[in-house]
DNA sequence: AAATTAAACGTCAAATTAACGATTATTAAT
DNA sequence: ATTAATAATCGTTAATTTGACGTTTAATTT
């Protein structure tokens, strides 16, 4: 049996394949929730939509890599971005094995600067009208989404897609569409405000009602001071999730 | 920029590496918490503590490597086996890079047989007494611990620790010994009352007391349909995951 | 000035919670 | 028969959280 540790000396008779990072890259434009993909300009799978990922290079570390694939994408750094699953059935790649770590990563869309991307032909898509993706990749999505529907219940990671400034519809809209479920409003403005992770700005955003939206920013020292706090957003999420 | 997937046709100039599976796993026997662990017979770090592990063989996908090396180390099939994370920093094995996905296993120490483990060397220890292992594995065990702390305050997977037949006693001292913490007696029974988890049997366990306390077997199917609930056994379990 | 719109605040009864106190049951040891 | 020891049950409380709803407010459009 070759891989009993017990009769190896060298690591010599073992395969050796390819590691990759894939990132799913979800992003909020203070309206809709949507998701960066690639158009792959080689083979295989030429022109097929595409997570956006790479190999890991010789003196990088995982996280590395995914931090320089986002950057590379969106020209982002210091974004959240956190390893979803490693995937490594062995024909999950048709041209050779190749093991992927998959990441998930969180950013406001304002802040992405589209001229870096030009090259890779990226393009946003609304979160429910994404294309069919090569590979293992469609399912790499389903597991982010519900990894994410699993942590938003518990923690505020969704303020991580919001703009700096931000109103309160704004937010709620985003938690609509993450659980695709109606949200009473004067509920979630409670729990909201409860948290005291907001701070009230005195402008508003009159881009959607004639009364206008306050705008608000992150208290970004409570925010880290009380993630880990399960704050209980969504009543019930067991029966949202998945 | 030879990562760059824009100007690759094949993947011909890309690092190889090795990828291998680690197994932390935890078993029950009723009284104690432990952590499974192998002195390693080989180079390098010959004759240290470290978890059980191996290669992924060229047509295994990850989950299969992980049961076959739990097999191999304990005889157990069908356990409860989850990833935990992969860890690929650069320098983490001395001999040549290697990508290790990390998994943990939650077992009964009872229906562990011991005469295949022998050959590894394997020796159970009480989850606040193990060595210190190699490379990153110490990391490994922290971060496990930490994920069933998380996922046991909110879902029922300690009873995959538990024998077959099992007492209240039992199952309350396993849950201060994962938390760390006294729990309320009281509550806790009602609580793991409330979940109609479990069927009374009519036979007792005298061994820790007078009286003696009732055997409860597991409802699997129940179990397996109220999985994904938020049980909320631990009360403000963000006090204590640390 | 009235109408419109959605933002923001308020109310309430029901349910759940954690933190306790007290009691009863069972059986081995004395 | 009494004592000791743990298991199990029952009960109480105040504080908090819940979901469901009604109402008011602010600013723009007409």
């Amino acid at each position: 049996m070759t891989n009993d540790p017990l009769h190896m000396i060298t690591y010599s008779d073992q395969v050796r394949v390819l590691v990759a990072v894939d990132c799913i890259i979800f992003g909020f434009d203070g309206d809709q929730l949507q998701i960066l993909l690639i158009k792959r300009g080689f083979q295989p799978a030429k022109d097929q939509w595409s997570l956006m990922g790479g190999f890991v290079g010789k003196k990088e570390t995982l996280d590395g890599a995914a931090e320089r694939i986002l950057f590379e994408l969106t020209g982002l750094k210091d974004v959240y971005l956190e390893q979803l699953s490693a995937y490594g059935s062995p024909e999950r790649d048709p041209i050779e094995r190749t093991v992927s770590v998959a990441y998930f990563a969180l950013i406001d869309i304002n802040t992405y600067k589209t001229q870096i991307s030009d090259r890779y032909h990226a393009e946003w898509f609304l979160i429910n009208e994404a294309p069919s993706l090569i590979f293992d990749h469609n399912n790499m999505v389903e597991e982010a989404k519900k990894r994410i529907r699993y942590k938003a219940a518990l923690h505020p990671i969704l303020f991580e897609l919001m703009p700096t400034k931000f109103t309160i519809p704004q937010l709620q809209n985003l938690y609509e569409q993450v659980y695709n479920a109606k949200i009473d409003n004067r509920n979630f403005i409670r729990k909201v405000n409860s948290t005291d992770l907001l701070i009230k700005l005195t402008e508003k955003d009159k881009s959607s009602s004639k009364r206008g939206a306050f705008y608000y920013t992150l208290d970004k020292n409570k925010y880290k001071a009380k993630f880990q706090s399960f704050l209980n957003f969504i009543p019930n999420p067991e029966n949202l999730i998945s």
